[in-house]
DNA sequence: CTGTTAGCGCATTCAG
DNA sequence: CTGAATGCGCTAACAG
């Protein structure tokens, strides 16, 4: 059977040269019939020694493996999966806010490090707080049959996923809860974070505490506030609706609302972020107005540098690596055939007092 | 070809419930034939209307997409590849040294920002240095026959991916050059970016600037040693051994490293440091030692909060999106069929001056 | 304008 | 242990 093709190039045993022998037409790629024209076997014994399936003999096997080495053979995963039960495709999609913000970046390697040690690779978009770019992404990475999807939503429904989970896809939701969807969740301790935040400042002595927020009509926008309003109750401090801004939907909003505020006539001794992009501003705002040592500032969520500044800025700090590498794994498990009752999975955050939440109330300095 | 994916959309107004109409077997996902047959036409009608093609009446059509939206069907972008002229499957690879990083997750974002509104979708994965890693996943995304590949190269011979580009895949790289095969590049410009800082330094008075930089076998590595060494040189200035440091492979080791050459007698008075997570080891170095005022620094590549520091920290910027969105670019002018030659595109860099920078050489502090 | 036939690359079922 | 036939979901090339 050797020869078959007796214009075989001389490839010598010792020229790892490889690959260049046969050359196919431009633009085709080598399919399992043309490694098996070249083993000189069936298209079945080829499917199972890529496979991995028993039952090939090492000396087809063997010929099998040369051909598919010398063709640079890559089975089509697309194809596989249209024929297998199961259907499977070894992919995932991954949506996230914002993929350059750090909070997304540190969850999306997380994903990454379950995913790929599985074969398994990963779609990744951002939604920018779009629903509907939400639900065009979800369809987009359905039309490829992704097996399962993690979702930080954008939009406060997604009962529109629900014949996507019929059909068997997995789904995840991360950082805000699903609503009208039964599926599970990974979800930061909001509520009870954003209290021991402001806790924090109570304990320092403060009693005039500004709430600082992103957009109110996201859900953990409006936990975090709720463990501000817990705390101040708890410590039977009245709340001060002039003291609380929402909607600063960008660094220099936040920027802009943290000078307003601290220029005002008796302005708060202490500052709330709920967001790491409002934190941000508002470290810049406290830097313009050289009060970073006057004026004290605990933020939720942490990011890269925080230690850095000075002083270094106490945050509420989330997890996100653990959320990715949780939500992963239950997504891997859903995939895997568990079907249990879906369940919320919380995960912790931790305190990290840095120098600016520890900061007392100051004298009030306004002009 | 575009990879246009004109999807139906869903749900009628009204009966936002939708799709709970005819329930398929749990599991299944309706086919074309699913919807032929629900609206009562052909197959072929169903494809030419998901596929927005002319020639169906519009009652017909009217039919097959309220069949569609009743079934809540998604074409297998998996089976329309197979079959298609072309074979293109509407998605892209993304290889980065680590998503983690802000300058990848910036340049991913502006790869996205150019990917989706073409209706395709992006894989991402990190490599982390690792020559393996990039072979397997290039393999993995090749096995899902991505139409093409932005590789930011750990390895420095590409030319196993020849056998992809024969296959018709676009490959362009990013960041580093391809090394033995013939692809389009998107480059910073290293040398000049580098001596362009370092010049900035002498300007200032410094005779005695340390090199910091990260793996030297990386390539980039080598041009920003490059550019230290011209501007040296132009300068007149001799190069000092003692003041070269390289392989600082993580912040704390860029840290340390910092420490000992600041500690040591006659210490270098400016700092030129080669990546940007050195430049932020060196800065927290500094700060250990309360000289973040007496030391000048220059970065290469910049940082989000850089600018926050205090001092801020100068930098000469990389434009991560402009090579992002010029990447992808390129490789979808390549998909569209584009052949001529093979070209290296570069992006500029640009010194910021924020104070570190600008710090003049002072008397040896020392113990 | 609409439908039929064939086959993309592969795994499954069943026969040797 | 090996291989031939069948069809996954879809589109191209052709009929009507």
């Amino acid at each position: 059977m050797e020869g078959q093709l007796p214009e075989t190039t001389g490839t010598q045993p010792g020229t790892p040269v490889g690959s260049a022998g046969r050359a196919l037409q431009l633009g085709r790629r080598p399919t399992m019939r043309d490694v098996a024209a070249v083993a000189g076997v069936s298209l079945k014994t080829v499917s199972r020694v890529v496979n991995g399936e028993p039952g090939v003999s090492s000396t087809l096997g063997r010929r099998v493996r040369d051909a598919i080495d010398e063709l640079d053979f890559r089975p089509n995963i697309g194809a596989r999966s249209l024929r297998r039960a199961g259907g499977r495709t070894a992919t995932v999609g991954l949506l996230l806010e914002d993929v350059s913000n750090p909070f997304s970046s540190t969850l999306q390697r997380a994903v990454e490090d379950v995913a790929i040690p599985r074969g398994v690779m990963v779609f990744t978009a951002s939604l920018d707080e779009d629903p509907q770019r939400e639900r065009e992404l979800t369809r987009a990475f359905s039309a490829r049959r992704a097996d399962g999807l993690i979702i930080a939503p954008a939009s406060d429904d997604q009962s529109y996923l629900e014949s996507e989970v019929r059909a068997g896809t997995a789904i995840v939701c991360i950082d805000r809860q699903a609503r009208r969807l039964a599926v599970d969740s990974v979800l930061t301790t909001n509520v009870d974070g954003s209290k021991a935040g402001v806790r924090h400042l109570i304990e320092q002595g403060h009693r005039r505490i500004a709430f600082l927020g992103d957009r109110h009509d996201i859900t953990t926008a409006q936990q975090r506030y709720e463990g501000y309003l817990q705390a101040l109750a708890e410590a039977g401090l009245p709340v001060d609706t002039g003291l609380v801004l929402s909607d600063l939907t960008s660094q220099a909003l936040a920027q802009a609302a943290a000078v307003q505020l601290l220029e005002q006539p008796d302005p708060p001794t202490a500052l709330f972020t709920a967001q790491n992009l409002v934190t941000i501003g508002v470290a810049r705002a406290l830097r313009h107005l050289k009060r970073e040592r006057r004026v004290a500032v605990v933020g939720f969520d942490d990011f890269p540098l925080a230690d850095l500044l000075d002083p270094g800025i106490t945050v509420v700090a989330q997890d996100p690596t653990a959320i990715g590498r949780l939500a992963a794994t239950v997504l891997f498990d859903r995939i895997g055939g568990n079907d249990s009752p879906p369940t919320t999975h919380v995960v912790p955050t931790r305190l990290i007092p840095r120098g600016s939440g520890e900061i007392g109330p100051q004298k009030n300095l306004t002009a």
